[in-house]
DNA sequence: TGTTAGCACTCTGTTCTATCGAGTGCTAAT
DNA sequence: ATTAGCACTCGATAGAACAGAGTGCTAACA
């Protein structure tokens, strides 16, 4: 690839990104005063084409970037992508706007996102299922509730309020805390299972609801706390002209309303806490999400980590979304809140 | 409104459920079997339209009801909306596939209000801001992290962990804790407001961190615990035919994404907890809502109370949501879990 | 007086055609 | 290697014609 396909890649892309049309030979070399003729920007972009970077709606339209082109255009191509002044200021003017909480309040967070963005935004916890369990303490608050504490593997406590069943004393509590002790201490959260339960139940002579209660809840540490999606600004997507039609849309919101595909998503190859993570159209392998992309980003926050995503067209300001990802993980290690 | 009146606007609005088009004199006379000419008919339809209970799209296609005209039915012909075996059968499906969790799991129960109707479900606790505070207990686990217990007016507890900032000693907690309990002591959830934070800031003497950490704790209390809105089967609606139009789904969207508005609504007029409360189109008061239809419903569950709307369009098969609604509240209320 | 047949009219949606315009690929000249 | 020229392609747009479903009105009828 030389230099001069680059930069009339590079072209085409900011156009079609701006634009949302096919770009033709002629419109190119007006728009960006290239000291070429028509002739011979058709003959690099056939090129181009042939190579895969470049691809046409039709025999007689312009071209517009393939998936390929995107992928070299981000990985290649695409160098600044620091913040302008506008964009900052306007981004410090919401975070103001949203108040002290975005760090604690993921929907804040999510609202921001999708603000600044004008794309979807994807909030999850990372997947803690590798944590073991260190130590479980039921702690009675009278004498039809109790608040059950999880203490993990690496430190942090969980905790959630169970309702004591009518008839239990508390010998039989304190008896269940140490067989839940026994039982559950070490195991990883991802064995928490059905399997599990029925022998939990299996051994336990006592009040097996209260195992039942236990148990859900330990699960729940993992399934609905520890991977929690929150998203926001579904809308925007809607004033890209790709979801013009209905169908599409629906095929698109269908599969975000199954969240676990997309925290598998948002999970797979987000090791890297460095830098961020993008996946282009068919990279996805949803069907529904072949004419978007997404950009993830894991964040180590003050007290915990979270993973965020940003889904939008494949046609995404790439610069800017990357922009605003890499100052916002600056604002949190720097002590934003 | 004459006997025949009433049963032409009944079969003019079964019709138009579920073919979502004008119905014409002569399509109501063939499909219903009526014994009267179409000439009748459309005599007898100029009369309603003319009282205001249906409409037409334009001088030459057939009648489609009016709001008035789904209000009147609603409250004045409609009588049996008991379950059809079928359906029937295919809730229990569906509720014995969700798992154990339903009462417990507001996702889940959206999940299957959405699955049954096939349209979009709201689920919303109940507003407890008239609740007061009896008390507040802040239970250390380590240096550097407690839980904060606040027990409500009417013996309910919440519970929170929070983080103590390093260099704060357990004397400067236990001074916090009298002086939250001092202060928040009888004051009700409604009234946790910035005011009231700035107030506390002036007054304590010691770390201001700890201070927001609880307030902030509190209000999520009011806020996102007490007011959470789960929602589910967005997506349904998209296949409604009314919904074909990009414009009309993304506006209805936006006011999906401002709970405050949804909330609002569900919350209006919920007070009775024997029936339903049904809002037609314009009653509703949201431009982007004037062709939707909303089921209200608040429930009594094991444990706490929660309202469950049901959002489709105006076209809305009223009958069965309302059977299925009103089945699902014996199903809890006889010990469904 | 309520009901109905007949008729002219209205309005939408569809289909077909013509046309415009932006863009391409190819060839030959520079 | 670049470019001017040219024939061709294809989508989008606009207009015309037409079919179909439905209405309102008038006059006849039981």
């Amino acid at each position: 690839m030389d230099k001069r396909k680059r930069l009339i890649l590079h072209a085409i892309i900011q156009d079609y990104i701006s634009s949302a049309e096919p770009i033709g030979s002629r419109t190119l070399v007006k728009r960006h005063q290239i000291d070429l003729s028509p002739a011979t920007i058709r003959n690099e972009m056939a090129d181009l084409e042939e190579m895969g970077y470049l691809q046409q709606p039709h025999t007689s339209a312009g071209r517009i970037p393939s998936p390929k082109g995107y992928r070299y255009y981000v990985n290649s191509i695409l160098e600044d992508s620091s913040l302008t002044p506008q964009d900052l200021s306007r981004v410090e003017e919401l975070i103001s706007a949203a108040g002290i909480s975005l760090s604690k309040n993921p929907r804040q967070l999510a609202r921001l996102l999708a603000a600044v963005t004008s794309y979807i935004s994807l909030i999850a916890e990372p997947s803690d299922n590798v944590q073991d369990i260190r130590h479980i303490n039921l702690i009675p608050l009278s004498a039809t509730s109790a608040i059950c504490l999880v203490v993990l593997g690496d430190g942090t406590v969980k905790h959630h309020s169970i309702s004591i069943p009518e008839g239990v004393t508390t010998q039989e509590i304190d008896a269940l805390s140490v067989f839940i002790n026994r039982r559950l201490q070490g195991v990883q959260l991802q064995h928490i299972d059905s399997r599990l339960l029925c022998s939990l139940r299996a051994e336990f002579a006592g009040n097996l609801s209260l195992v039942d209660d236990i148990f859900y809840m330990v699960r729940h540490l993992m399934v609905a706390d520890g991977q929690e999606l929150v998203m926001d600004g579904a809308t925007n997507l809607l004033k890209e002209p790709e979801f013009k039609d209905v169908d599409k849309v629906r095929e698109l919101f269908r599969t975000l309303e199954q969240n676990e595909q997309i925290l598998k998503l948002m999970g797979s190859g987000s090791s890297r806490l460095e830098d961020l993570d993008i996946k282009i159209g068919p990279e996805m392998g949803l069907e529904s999400f072949s004419e978007c992309s997404l950009v993830v980003a894991t964040f180590n926050l003050t007290d915990r980590k979270v993973t965020l995503g940003i889904l939008g067209p494949a046609r995404m300001q790439y610069a800017k979304t990357i922009g605003f990802i890499r100052w916002l993980r600056e604002y949190f290690s720097s002590g934003g809140s």
